[in-house]
DNA sequence: AAAAAAATTCAGTATAACCTAAATTTTATT
DNA sequence: AATAAAATTTAGGTTATACTGAATTTTTTT
């Protein structure tokens, strides 16, 4: 059984490896944990013992196939209580990941099944990130990011690469959503803001710092 | 802000207190958090800095007006969570206190009032124990003891003593569920054993085991 | 009132997780 | 290749939690 913390690691260093196809360097992973670097050389020495990660000193971490299946089920669980929180008891989607944070360590299988049969087994959450399976199998959707999109391509906001509460709210302000049609009209040389028409109705105008978050389904 | 096992220390206290009428031991408290009256010792000079205990060497201890207020809000939690397991995601009675006892930690105003709400603002918990108000208000039930009915009276079962898996399985064999209806057919002198009619249309034989941890409001 | 038993506290130890500062190793630059 | 810079680890220490065994205080029994 793993403590709190030591899942919390885990979680971030299959997040900062890119679904474990990069290593993960000891003071990328101190700033994401928001401790020292010396703090982390305690911690992956720890992990390693536990088998969770493959670690050689100096040269960065990955995690064992043991360390990327507890991975994926508290990241199984993160988005299946964030689904819960926004469907059931009308959350909006900046509200949910704080309270997530907690119920993603809530250890019982059973509940995690119910939770997700309860749901109708959703395949992703509020800000469209992808749910594992069970078994731990997570596909990933073919998207692309906003700003990478060219003049006149059309797709659909498919996933927020920031889902911090004030992009979220300010998404809002917007008015782009999980699902929204986007059409790119012109892309500006000087900054490289966008103009799209969304939901083939609206024109707005959207920095580079806002379209470099957003990933959109073409 | 309190930790998990001050948290827990504090539900103990409030329980072992009969409402907060009795002061509460150290050995007793010891027992009932599974650990050592000295580690029981140093907890309580922890909690009584933080106010939350009044308490004075040897002579045991009762909540605060704050310690009181903490230990409702986790009661409240817990047999909200306990609704939830039973009436949303079809656990049974005698599977959803293991996952209660994580879940009553969890820390957001917001989530346990939508809770609330979705549940359609339940008044008792799968085992007929009263849910406290937001408020921090719980009324108790006039209820009596299976043990202490007379021969001929009759009653609804409606909360439980004894909550462990072991009595509410042995409690579905017999087919006793809260609201069950009873009428006291006879009381064997020997060894205090009760026969019952339930619901009207069932005679069974109850132990004295039995029938001290079934309350019944008459 | 003294002795025995029970309850409680005190003193010392262990572990998890963190920190700062110093040392080491790797990488980049001259 | 030597030096400088950056990244990482090690060393040593701190705080919080919770343990054990010994000492102390209170209560009960004689
Ligand atoms: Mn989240
Ligand atoms: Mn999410
Ligand atoms: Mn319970
Ligand atoms: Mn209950």
């Amino acid at each position: 059984m793993l403590t709190y913390t030591e899942e919390n690691y885990i979680k971030c260093i299959y997040a900062l490896s890119d679904d474990n196809k990069k290593e993960v360097f000891t003071n990328d992973l101190a700033e994401a944990v928001k401790t020292k670097p010396a703090s982390v050389s305690d911690m992956l020495k720890r992990l390693h013992s536990k088998k969770l990660i493959n670690y050689k000193r100096y040269k960065g971490v990955t995690l064992t196939r043991s360390g990327k299946e507890h991975a994926l089920k508290i990241i199984r669980k993160h988005r299946l209580w964030e689904v819960f929180l926004v469907d059931k008891l009308k959350f909006t989607w900046d509200q949910v990941h704080e309270v997530a944070e907690q119920l993603e360590h809530i250890q019982s299988q059973l509940l995690i099944e119910r939770l997700d049969e309860f749901l109708g087994y959703p395949a992703y959450d509020p800000h469209g990130d992808p749910i594992p399976s069970a078994e731990g199998v997570m596909k990933i959707k073919k998207q692309i990011l906003l700003s990478e999109m060219k003049k006149n391509q059309s797709g659909e906001v498919s996933c927020l690469k920031d889902t911090s509460s004030s992009f979220l709210q300010y998404l809002d302000t917007l008015g782009i959503e999980i699902g929204s049609k986007i059409k790119i009209e012109d892309i500006a040389d000087y900054d490289r803001s966008v103009t799209v028409i969304l939901n083939k109705n609206r024109k707005i105008v959207i920095s580079e710092k806002v379209s470099t978050n957003i990933f959109v389904s073409i």
